[in-house]
DNA sequence: TACTTTCCATGCACAGAACGCATGCCCCGG
DNA sequence: CCGGGGCATGCGTTCTGTGCATGGAAAGTA
C-alpha cells in the first residue's frame, strides 16, 4: 500500500467526490477511481458508498480517514524535523487582516534578512479559518488576536494594542479634550464584518459601557473602514497600528481617556504537530519584535 | 512512498544488517539495498552508516525508526479493525511454558469449538519475551504469572494456584501429616532454568522462610523437573495443574499445611493497540475457564 | 602480503503495476 | 425521454520495483 493512495482517499472522503478529488491531487479521474478500489482489495471492505451524485464513506470508510489523518500527519511531521536544518524549509504563516498589513512588512523584512533560505508563506483569514488550518497542520503559526475559543491549539501573548478613535476631521469629538468610550454613542460606527475579531472588541467594549454601536456601514478591509471615515460616514474603532499606515489624513486619531480598549495580539499554533526550528526562530522574533 | 519500505526499513534497523532484513522480508539483497536509498531520496537524508561488517542507523534513521513503527502499527491495526468480524481472524496467543501444556489443550478445545473461524497462534516463551512482543503487537494476549515488571502493558488476574510438593515415591516427608516450606530445608532441590518464572516463585518463598534452596539440577521443561524428582534426584515445588498431566506415578504430591506456597495466573496485554473482538472474547472466555 | 569471507552497491533485463485516454454505464433531473 | 454529471472499465504505454549477476570495499585468516 501506498502513501499517495491515503492522501488520495482523503481527498475523495472530504470532497465526497472522486472526480473533484482527483483533480486536487492532480491526477486523472480513473486513477484515483482505481487507487480506491485497491484500497478497498487492500482492506478487504467498500470504503466508499457510491451514490449517484456523490460518494459517501462506508463505516470503515470513517475509521480509515481517521487513522489515514494520523499517519499522513505522522510522516510529514518526520519528513519535516529529518529535513530540519534550522535555516531552510517552508512556513506556513496565518494572519488575521487586522493584522497582517500593518504588522508583517517591517517584520518579514527582518525575518527574511536572517534567514534568506526560508520560505514564508502568508495565509491571511479570519480567526476562525486560521484555527481550522492549526488543527489540520496546514498552518504552522497564527497571529491572532485573543480570546479564541478553540482546543487543541496552544497560544502565547505577544503584545496588547489599544484601539484608537478614527474620525473624521473636525469632528465634533475632536474638540474634547478628554474621550472616553460612552462618548461614541450619539454617532454612527463604521465597522468590520462580523467574521473580523476586531468587530467583536469593538462591540464587546461599547456594551461594557451599556450601549450598542450603530453601525452605518460593514466593510471587509481595514483600510475601507478609514476611507470611510475620512469621507464622513461615521467613526470607529481601529487598532494603533493601523493608524501608523494611514498616510491621506483624512482621518483624525485619538487615543482615548480612562478605561482604554485594547486588543491582545497573540500567537497560536498546533502542539501536537511538530515545529521545524524555523518556526521556533519565527515565534522568538515575534516575541521581540514590537510593532512601531 | 510505500508501507512495505517502511516495514523493510524497520527490518534492517532492527537487524543492523541489510542481507539478513531482506531475508526475513523474502525480497533480495539488492532490492533491499534500491529499497532504503529510495526512502533515503525521499527524505533528501542518508538513514543508513554503511559500516564494513552491517549498517547503522544515522540520527535521521533513529527517528525514522520510532516513526515508522508508529505508522505501521496504526495501519496494521486499522486493518484489523476493519476487517474484524468478531468471529475469524488470526490471534496470537502467548503462554509461559509452565502454563502451556497443561492449561491451553483443555481451554483451546472449547474455544476452536465455538469460534472454529479464528486462527489461535500460540507462543510459548518466557515471561520477558513475551512483554516483549506484547509491546512490539506480535502477541495479543499473554498467558503468565504475576509479578511483572512492565510499563505500557495491563494486566488482569485470572486465578491463584497452589505450589504442591513433588517428591519421590517413599521419600522421607511423604510419612509427615503436615508439611511446610521449612521442612524442604534438608533437601536438594531440581528447579527450571532461571529464565523461568517459576523459579523466581520457589526462590521466593524459600526466602521467606529463610533458607536457599540448593538446586542439584536445572531443566528447561516441567516434566523434565517432574521426571527428575521421581528419579530420586531431589524435590520441588510444581503448579497444581502440572500434577493432573502427571500420569507416570513417579511422583508424589503434597499440598503445604499453613502458609501454602501459590502462583498468580494473569493474562496481560497492550493497552495501545487495537484488539480485535476475538481478542475480547478469547479473554472472556480466560475469566471463565477455570483448569480443572 | 595474499586470499577468503562478508556485506553493500550497481548494471541490466524483465514483469507487474499504475497511469491517461477514450468510452461505457447508471442515475437523477428537467 | 433525453441530457449531463459522475463512476467504472478496456486498452496501450510508461514507470517502478525486482531478481540475477557482478563489482568493490573492509575485515578476518593464513
Amino acid at each position: 500500500m501506498d502513501f499517495d493512495q491515503l492522501r488520495q482517499f482523503l481527498a475523495v472522503a472530504r470532497l465526497k467526490n472522486i472526480s473533484r478529488a482527483a483533480e486536487a491531487m492532480s491526477i486523472s479521474q480513473p486513477a484515483m477511481s482505481r487507487s480506491i478500489q485497491r484500497l478497498e482489495e487492500d482492506f478487504g471492505q467498500a470504503l466508499l458508498e457510491r451514490r449517484a451524485r456523490s460518494v459517501s464513506l462506508t463505516d470503515a470508510g470513517e475509521l480509515l480517514q481517521g487513522r489515514a489523518e494520523q499517519i499522513v500527519s505522522i510522516l510529514e511531521d518526520t519528513k519535516a524535523q529529518i529535513t530540519d536544518d534550522g535555516r531552510t524549509g517552508r512556513l506556513k504563516l496565518g494572519v488575521i487582516p487586522t493584522i497582517a498589513p500593518y504588522f508583517l512588512p517591517g517584520f518579514l523584512k527582518g525575518f527574511r534578512e536572517e534567514f534568506p533560505g526560508a520560505e514564508v508563506v502568508i495565509h491571511e483569514e479570519t480567526t476562525d479559518i486560521l484555527l481550522a488550518g492549526c488543527k489540520q497542520g496546514e498552518i504552522d503559526l497564527a497571529l491572532l488576536a485573543l480570546p479564541i475559543a478553540a482546543k487543541h491549539v496552544d497560544t502565547e501573548e505577544l503584545f496588547k494594542e489599544d484601539l484608537l478613535l478614527a474620525m473624521p476631521k473636525g469632528h465634533p469629538l475632536s474638540k474634547k479634550k478628554r474621550i472616553v468610550i460612552e462618548d461614541l454613542q450619539p454617532y454612527p460606527f463604521v465597522l468590520l464584518g462580523e467574521a473580523h475579531c476586531l468587530t467583536g472588541s469593538v462591540v464587546g467594549f461599547c456594551r461594557q459601557k451599556s450601549f450598542q454601536p450603530v453601525a452605518v456601514e460593514q466593510t471587509s478591509q481595514l483600510a475601507t473602514v478609514q476611507e470611510l471615515v475620512s469621507l464622513g460616514h461615521g467613526v470607529s474603532l481601529v487598532p494603533a497600528m493601523a493608524r501608523r499606515r494611514d498616510k491621506s489624513g483624512g482621518c483624525e486619531y485619538r487615543a482615548f481617556d480612562g478605561n482604554r480598549p485594547y486588543r491582545t495580539i497573540a500567537v497560536a499554533w498546533n502542539p501536537y504537530r511538530f515545529q521545524s526550528q524555523l518556526v521556533g526562530h519565527l515565534k522568538d522574533r515575534l516575541r521581540c519584535y514590537s510593532p512601531s
